[in-house]
DNA sequence: GCCGTTTTCGGCCCGACTGTTTTCAGTCG
């Protein structure tokens, strides 16, 4: 992980401390803004004064640097110590916010969420002032949807750990594999494959982030992190490496159908190699064993015990969507609404990835809390303009992202919305209508014909929220219909659409828009993460509205 | 805590929703 979001992670931990331990709430958001700034600031805070970011004034200043010299500073020690761990999970819970908890703790001694349920449970909670019936049994149900999420993370938080052990550990040859090598949207623990001397084991239970050592061996080291997610380290022979990432790529399912081709041919297949008696056929790379076996390489986000097998045995494996494939992104936030970064550095940003085109899509008004109007959006047209003739060989689109209401409407009229290059238009609340008018919700929102994209279309959250009910069957037909790109939002907390949806999607002749959705300038790279589910998806760049070149894309929009 | 063409104090995104209450507190986006 970066210093900034080691940092950044501290400082928000601290912000929820606070807000627990009854502080002032104009300073929790000070402890909060600040500590998105610097998540999404460009440079690295260790090599840069920490003041230069906006937010961060000579208090948080002192907390940073006093973090990066012994990664925690005084006052979050002192509220570590002095709020229970129980009680910050409640907070967790949906809808139990920082003044519940504090009261749960404080008048019941509640400090876990398990203990929450069982005083609900018994009705120890009856009738007290302010929880009634129902509220009760929405925080019961709240208290098991977490701890059905708890146990897995969201890939971006995967990837930033994985990165950061290969990084720490010395090898002749490292890399990951499991189901982050799949680019699964949750992952539950991670496997790190390495070449290396036995010494890397001892190294490697002397890192600062393990948190404690599960277990300890010459072949394979299990630790669980600082962030509670498990990392096993296996050392492999350098001439297996290839049969042991295919191994303990998986997943199961696939290897199970792999190896009974092996069988079949009358040999057999370990994380060692693929063997016929004692003499090795393939065991160096993957690529080989896939080969021996008559079938074409399976891409790991394709290693899901599904069809794939069959079809790589046909040579009919999709030509995937890379990521060097993507020509621009369609969904972006600056500082005018909720981004932190103005619209001047986004656009740089953008153009320093080599992008055809790029799409700036604030808010619009009825998100009231983002203060958006027309004029603010008129003005921000007239400085894109201006922008656009110092990028030449990229066009600037101004887009918006428009708020789909409840009864499938959203914020301007035609004559404003006509004004737009692109319109993205996604669901911000009202996520428990019934499942029909939801549906209607969606298809009316695709009918619209100046919205170009479904953004974030089940507006699930992982870990957090579940995604809204909807006919999916029916709301794809009308997309593909319409004509309406859906989007695959790649923040990874979001990973919406998932990929199931999304090849269901496909199967109804949908296209796609594989956006960052990023509120920052570091939040551009998360395209590689929807690039992962594309690929679990089987789409081809053709599938793919922003792969396309400008014209193509500019008629699909039909401005 | 931060911030400042209304600068060193007094504001700080604010409206909707839910479940509770009998006029509102807490939570969320």
């Amino acid at each position: 992980m970066r210093a900034n979001d080691e940092a950044a992670a501290a400082l928000q931990e601290y912000a929820e401390l606070f807000a627990l331990s009854g502080g002032d709430a104009f300073r929790v958001r000070s402890y909060q803004k600040a500590a998105k700034a610097i998540a999404g600031f460009p440079d690295d805070i260790a090599a840069v004064d920490v003041r230069g970011v906006p937010g961060v004034g000579e208090a948080i200043a002192k907390k940073m640097e006093e973090f990066l010299q012994r990664g925690s500073f005084r006052q979050l020690d002192d509220l570590r110590a002095r709020v229970p761990e129980g009680v910050r999970r409640l907070t967790r819970v949906p809808s139990l916010g920082p003044k519940t908890a504090i009261m749960l703790y404080e008048e019941f001694g509640i400090d876990s969420t398990s203990a929450l349920g069982e005083a609900i449970a018994s009705g120890r909670l009856d009738g007290v002032k302010g929880l009634g019936p129902k509220t009760l049994a929405n925080l019961l149900k709240g208290i098991e949807q977490l701890e059905q999420s708890s146990r897995r993370v969201h890939i971006g938080i995967a990837t930033a750990l994985a990165e950061q052990v290969m990084a720490s550990l010395r090898a002749e040859r490292i890399g990951h594999a499991g189901s982050l090598r799949r680019m699964k949207d949750t992952i539950g623990d991670i496997d790190i494959l390495a070449v290396a001397p036995p010494s890397i084991m001892a190294d490697f239970r002397a890192q600062p982030y393990v948190a404690e050592v599960i277990a300890a061996g010459d072949k394979k080291t299990s630790v669980r992190t600082t962030s509670g997610v498990q990392v096993d380290l296996r050392v492999v022979p350098a001439g297996s490496w290839g049969a042991a990432m295919q191994y303990f790529t998986g997943s199961k399912e696939h290897n199970v159908a792999v190896r009974e081709l092996a069988v079949k041919k009358g040999w057999k297949l370990s994380e060692y190699g693929l063997f016929d008696g004692d003499r090795v056929i393939a065991a160096e790379s993957e690529e080989d064993i896939y080969d021996a076996l008559g079938m074409q390489y399976v891409p790991p986000p394709l290693r899901q015990g599904g069809d794939e097998v069959r079809a790589a045995l046909r040579g009919e494996l999709p030509d995937l969507v890379e990521l060097s494939d993507l020509k621009g992104d369609l969904h972006t936030h600056t500082d005018l609404t909720d981004g932190i970064a103005t619209l001047e550095d986004m656009v740089a940003a953008a153009h320093a990835r080599g992008y055809a085109y790029y799409a700036v899509t604030d808010h619009a008004p009825d998100l009231t809390m983002q203060r958006m109007t027309l004029d603010k959006a008129l003005e921000q047209r007239e400085r894109l303009a201006r922008l656009q003739e110092r990028y030449p060989g990229m066009r600037l689109l101004h887009g918006t992202e428009l708020n789909i209401a409840p009864d499938g409407s959203v914020d301007w009229p035609e004559e404003v919305l006509r004004g737009f290059d692109v319109c993205v238009a996604s669901v911000h609340s009202h996520f428990t209508m019934s499942r029909d008018e939801m549906t209607r919700r969606f298809i009316a929102a695709c009918e619209n014909p100046y919205v170009d994209v479904i953004g974030h279309p089940t507006t699930r959250k992982i870990g957090k929220r579940a995604g809204v009910d909807a006919d999916w069957d029916a709301v794809f037909r009308a997309a593909a219909r319409t004509g309406t790109a859906l989007e695959i939002d790649s923040y990874p907390d979001r990973s919406d659409l998932p990929s199931d949806l999304v090849r269901l999607a496909r199967h109804h002749g949908v296209k796609f828009a594989i956006d960052s959705d990023s509120h920052a300038i570091p939040h551009l790279e998360h395209q590689r993460f929807g690039i992962g589910i594309a690929q679990r998806a089987w789409l081809t760049a053709d599938d793919v509205i922003n792969t396309w070149p400008l014209h193509r894309l500019l008629t699909f929009l039909g401005r």
